[in-house]
RNA sequence: GGCCCCAUCGUCUAGUCUGGUCUAGGACAACAGAUUUUCGAUCUGUGAACUGGGGUUCAAAUCCCCAUGGGGUCACCA
């Protein structure tokens, strides 16, 4: 039994231009269609448009593809290019010509192009999510089929390729609403079965607008090199523009497949929200095995220029463990943990000058280095009990003590639990960062309350 | 501008088809509190919306019309 007795006679595709990278709003419509497929157990193809031989790039076919991948959305059939169907298209263009609903035009340039005639009638969409858009084709003027190089336009591929690969629906952006009278036209004159409509919202900018570079982050690869969860991108995009009719958020793979349906997709465009994306993210890694996360994060170490040579495996883990619940992608943890690795650290200014440049921080924190330096084991629980020990000594309340050791060796005023930190970053570490503390600091004090 | 689409908290949305159970629910964000060695995470709580105007109806967020606003599209781009 194979996949074309099982399936539903589903067929749809994505149908990207390769003209630069996946976009937010490309991503979206790929996944609505791959979900539709796989919701119906049928068939989902991937259709490169590269009509345009100007803008066209190898480069961004391949983008592509790594970002549907990326993205798990798999397909069953193709790539098709349609550069390499030229003679399909030629032959219809011809048999429209023949048929009197096409003419030869040439321009003032002298371009020769095959031009289609438009009928004048009403021509209806039945939308499967704007249900009966109706359109008066005198307002639409005929347009090019076949263009002087020879390349089939837009509509006219489109519309050659959506019969010939037997697309059953077609779902995309809502900006192709006005082009779909004139696809409709085509499929009549041609006298192919026009395929169902499901026209999706926009992705609209934060600020309503249309999104674009200004907007910071568009594209899927942005996204994947700043260390987002596949997962959670994919979880988001789902959530715009279709719910699961209830208040589910999280939802796996499975679920938004079997809950997926045209009947829930919105009308209404929707604003890219990255605060609510990073909170998204930030849920599926803490829902991520650390085994999981440790293996992402080396790459993202490496490629961040930490060397990771003389990193194990083991101590990988437990640092990754440790920030477990306070990353939200790969970059955040980056960030986080820069100062584990460096040699040198930086010192926030804010930093220092609110809890290590006072009266008696040095002798403090020479106290602190003599307590710990005479630990038997170097470990959180080891630690604690002597700086609580070493608190209660002085008299002080904890507080005043962690927040200069904080700084003093990791540079900046907020960290993972003081313990920890100094447990990952190993006795030989901390001892070097705080005596380095401790000599800068020693000219600066005498001068400070004077 | 012509044509087309759309309209619920700041944002994503549930509710609209099949009017009444909606003093409109959830999530993100915001704010307040709890916890705490900082930040975060977590928990609790608060504020926050049916664009406006006409209808229809015993009853409208839900149906109809108009206005307004937003978006899309008008290429030998896709």
């Amino acid at each position: 039994m194979n996949q074309t007795t099982l399936s539903s006679g589903v067929r749809v595709r994505f149908a990207p231009s390769p003209t630069g990278y996946l976009h937010i709003g490309g991503a979206r419509t790929a996944l609505f269609n791959w979900l539709f497929a796989r919701h119906n157990n049928g068939i989902f193809l991937l259709r490169i448009e590269d009509t345009d031989q100007q803008r066209s790039t190898e480069e961004a076919t391949h983008a592509i593809l790594d970002s549907m991948k990326w993205l798990g959305l798999d397909w069953d059939e193709g790539p098709y290019f349609q550069s390499q169907r030229l003679p399909i298209y030629k032959r219809y263009a011809e048999q429209l010509v023949n048929q009197g609903n096409a003419f030869y035009d040439t321009d003032a340039e002298g371009r020769t192009a095959i031009r289609f005639k438009m009928q004048q009638n009403v021509i209806v969409i039945d939308d499967l999510v704007h249900g009966a858009i109706t359109f008066d084709s005198a307002v639409i003027e005929d347009f090019v089929i076949l263009k002087a190089d020879g390349f089939p336009s837009y509509n006219f591929a489109c519309v050659v390729d959506d019969a010939d690969m037997k697309i059953t629906h077609v779902i995309r952006g809502d900006d192709h609403i006005s082009n779909t009278p004139k696809q409709i036209a085509l499929y009549n004159a041609l006298g192919f079965e026009s395929p169902e409509y499901a026209h999706i919202p926009m992705i609209l900018g934060e600020d309503g607008s249309r999104l674009s570079k200004r907007h910071g982050a568009t594209s899927v690869t942005e996204y994947r090199d700043k260390g987002y969860l596949p997962q959670a991108l994919v979880n988001f995009l789902a959530l715009l523009g279709w719910s699961p009719g209830n208040d589910q958020e999280i939802l796996s793979i499975r679920e938004m497949i079997d809950k997926f349906s045209l009947k829930r997709v919105n009308k209404t465009s929707a604003q890219f929200d990255n605060t609510k994306l990073d909170w998204m993210c930030g849920q599926y890694v803490m829902n991520t095995p650390i085994e999981q996360l440790t293996a992402a994060g080396k790459l993202f170490f490496e490629k961040s220029d930490i060397d990771t040579k003389n990193i194990s495996a083991d101590w990988l883990f437990r640092l990754i463990e440790l920030y477990h619940e306070r990353f939200k992608n790969f970059q955040e943890l980056v960030d986080q943990t820069r100062f584990f690795f460096a040699h040198t650290i930086e010192y926030d200014p804010a930093a220092t000058d609110k809890f290590l440049k006072k009266e008696g921080i040095p002798e403090m924190l020479k106290e602190v280095y003599s307590a710990i330096s005479s630990l038997n084991s170097f470990d959180r629980q080891g630690l604690e009990g002597c700086l609580r020990d070493l608190t209660a000594k002085l008299g002080i309340g904890f507080s005043k003590i962690a927040q200069p050791i904080r700084v003093a060796i990791t540079g900046r005023s907020a960290s993972a639990g003081i313990f920890e930190t100094m447990e990952i970053l190993g006795r030989e570490t901390t001892l070097k960062r705080l005596e380095n503390t401790i000599k800068n600091l020693s000219g600066i004090t005498n001068t400070v309350g004077l």
